[in-house]
DNA sequence: CACTCTAAACGAACGGCGTTCGTTTAGCAT
DNA sequence: ATGCTAAACGAACGCCGTTCGTTTAGAGTG
């Protein structure tokens, strides 16, 4: 026993085991995660304070994963990217995202993403003193939907409706990730419609 | 002991206590609920599965706290108090919402609500086709405004900025309460606004 | 080259929490 | 009266996150 001559563990490592728990059983446990690297439990502590630490470093790496965008071309184009990228990070992982929601989101990186975003929408003329009003929007919208992504499709029970509107409307609009996808578009379509409004006032 | 002459115990009891826990503190536990009770922990287990079951009776609890509202006056006006209504369900218990975003939604109280909201939808133009993606829009908002004020102030640090836009948009914006509900007015004006160019086509 | 210091893994142990089960008893139905 | 169901209880279990002291590999220092 003692210190191995090489490191058996990484705060990347002992994530990226915990990731990979989540996406197959949408949870995890120390112990698991140090079964997975060949390790006992107690052994993570030297890299890590605790379990609420993988989750933030869990969260770090899903958005490390992400591609860099070049920021070009007209804002309209660029904040829907952007917002797209911005789930698409969420949306790797699905259940991941209920962890991430029970704490705050200050991360460095979600910083970054709120720093482009804020430049595009000041460059479309928005006023410093609504910026981060409008960015709150878009974060709820994009958190909003990646919760969506999580919440698997409705068993429906038609005894409970009181119309037969939304029985139709559900039948008529599919189901699993392709849903979700479609309306997050149709969002998108809406916000940035509206933004182009709100801009030109 | 054995069995008491009138029942201590029901699930609404148990939900409410646990409610004032997860208000006061953020968190609670089976034998929180139970001491504020005046009981032990395994008698909860005669009106309850579980846990997770109690969590879902907070649920039915903050929406039949909500006031019925008159679905009179023109459909943007219905529909902006309709989701308004809907946020405020959670937004009179911050603390609760992380925990409910762990699990789906299939409560019968919400299904009332996206029956609401769909007849008004249909009734502004919306076609059955694209219903339940509009309707998962909002629900996308709201559930995302709701996280949002249950997110602490972001302690700021102005090293990590890449551009002093975020830093002074932050410091223009305020905090708290009042912020959160002020950008989830702005969005229901910029998603209401789109809509209705929407329902025009 | 000896010596020290730090960092990494380990084993044991703890305290708490959710849950199960068998027991006891009050009230209702037969 | 008798039996059944429902509600509270106590004891116990197993897991889980976490802490602490011990062991040892390698890097730094004179």
């Amino acid at each position: 026993m003692g210190r191995p001559a090489t490191p058996k563990l990484s705060v990347e490592k002992i994530a990226t085991a915990a990731l990979a728990l989540v996406d197959a059983r949408g949870e995890f446990t120390l112990g698991e995660v140090a079964a997975a690297l060949g390790v006992r439990p107690s052994s993570i502590y030297n890299h890590v304070a605790g379990k609420t630490e993988i989750i933030e470093a869990m969260r770090a790496l899903i958005f490390a994963e992400q591609p860099d965008v070049p920021p070009a071309g007209p804002w309209n184009v660029t904040l829907r990217h952007l917002l797209r990228r911005y789930r698409d990070a969420f949306a790797r992982h699905p259940r991941l995202i209920p962890m991430l929601t029970a704490y705050t989101v200050s991360s460095p990186d979600v910083m970054n993403m709120y720093d482009d975003i804020a430049a595009v929408l000041s460059g479309a003329g928005v006023p410093t003193g609504q910026l981060l009003d409008v960015i709150t929007v878009l974060d709820s919208f994009v958190i909003g939907s990646a919760l969506d992504i999580a919440a698997p499709d409705q068993v429906w029970d038609p005894a409970g409706a009181r119309t037969p509107l939304l029985v139709a409307a559900i039948e008529a609009a599919g189901r699993g990730r392709p849903r979700a996808d479609r309306a997050f578009e149709l969002g998108l379509d809406l916000v940035l419609g509206a933004l182009e409004r709100f801009s030109r006032e």
